[in-house]
DNA sequence: TCGTCACTGTTAATGCGTTGACAATCTGCC
DNA sequence: GGCAGATTGTCAACGCATTAACAGTGACGA
């Protein structure tokens, strides 16, 4: 129960995974799960499993181990905020939309207010829902919807200006597909950075090397 | 020049980074590159840019720094194949439509063969050029065809029995948008995973607790 | 031709994440 | 009520990646 230290970013980033795993098992009825039975899942070691949840202050109980629900119920509480996070699109071409629909899969994550673009074709049809708007329009927007994460799914060369845009509106939380690094010119911004084009090279490399 | 020990994973996954910055200064029409140098723009130390490249050997001289071209060309012979790898796509959806967009920018790295749904609506239609066929023909397609590498576009229900199948089909590496884990069954395939709703996650993490 | 400067290649030190080990604790049975 | 079995919480050991330090080497100028 005692409170520990703050975790690391590889803690972090295997959260998502046992949220994952525990639903499965919630699915399927299992009620309690042991920090072994949960490394064999996640392809890790027990100690590791028992070392990461402490670092949330432990919520097993000793000689017993994790009730399923609850646990997940309890890293659910970390991961998501109360509500969703107000989100806007920028760039609503082939990968837009399908990056759009991870967002309003994830209910309570999320919640898509709108997407931009520039092309005037794109302008005015519906995304996931949601309308597609002009760029231009992007500031009113944002004044009166006050969005809190933006998805940059627009090429490399508009994504530093469209970063400064966003920053100036207020935007603090980026989920990032172009290959512009927000640290450089905003440290303390939150990014989540996906380098497609960067994986597939690592796949190349690989593929030759084995 | 010494041939060092095998490169670690990290080392492999910052690869892809060095061949773009090294190709956007040589737009730029630089010639020479210091480590220094390089590693501010990656956000790292000297140190860990002359280490990374000494696990290949070194490709600078001692006292002057490193061709950008040259080590580019270096850099591109450890990440690509002589011939771009033959590859399919399977599941023609949304984020199949998008990643074929990657596959097919990566002209040195891949080449899109082939694209695979259930679908009975999308079959006939093309993608990035290439026919989008039934799930009935991938067989046939393989064995003649020979892919060497493909990219999981389906759910995750169906993604373990396509594994399985490509598996028999004598594939051997996958990008894997999907949740199944290829490494449980099949130890020595290469998977390079892309989890977007955990990268999703993590980003809904991040924001709660910053 | 020699010395200085710049920068790499390489080895050593540091730090951090993972793994191992053990004490603490809960359940259930005798 | 006490003991055996199971399993967590926690601290220590280990290993690997990153960082630092320094020797080796080429260019350039005096």
């Amino acid at each position: 129960m005692t409170s520990q230290n703050k975790p690391s970013l590889p803690v972090i980033k295997r959260l998502p995974r046992y949220y994952r795993y525990l639903g499965e098992m919630e699915k399927e009825g299992i009620v309690k799960v042991s920090s072994s039975e949960l490394a064999q899942v996640m392809g890790t070691t027990a100690s590791q499993v028992r070392q990461d949840f402490n670092c949330f202050g432990g919520f097993g109980q000793q000689g017993i181990g994790y009730n399923v629900k609850l646990l997940r119920e309890e890293l659910g509480k970390l991961i998501f905020a109360r509500q969703p996070i107000p989100t806007i699109l920028i760039g609503a071409g082939n990968l837009g939309h399908a990056m759009a629909n991870y967002l309003v899969e994830d209910k309570r994550g999320f919640e898509l207010q709108g997407a931009f673009d520039v092309k005037p074709e794109m302008i005015g049809l519906t995304l996931c829902g949601v309308l597609i708007r002009d760029m231009g329009e992007l500031g009113a927007f944002c004044a009166e919807h006050n969005p809190r994460v933006a998805v940059i799914c627009v090429p490399r060369d508009s994504a530093k200006k469209v970063a400064r845009q966003l920053i100036d509106l207020g935007i603090r939380a980026f989920w990032n597909f172009s290959h512009y690094d927000f640290s450089i010119d905003y440290p303390d911004v939150v990014v989540e950075n996906v380098h497609l084009s960067d994986s597939l090279s690592t796949l190349s490399y690989e593929v030759n090397n084995n």
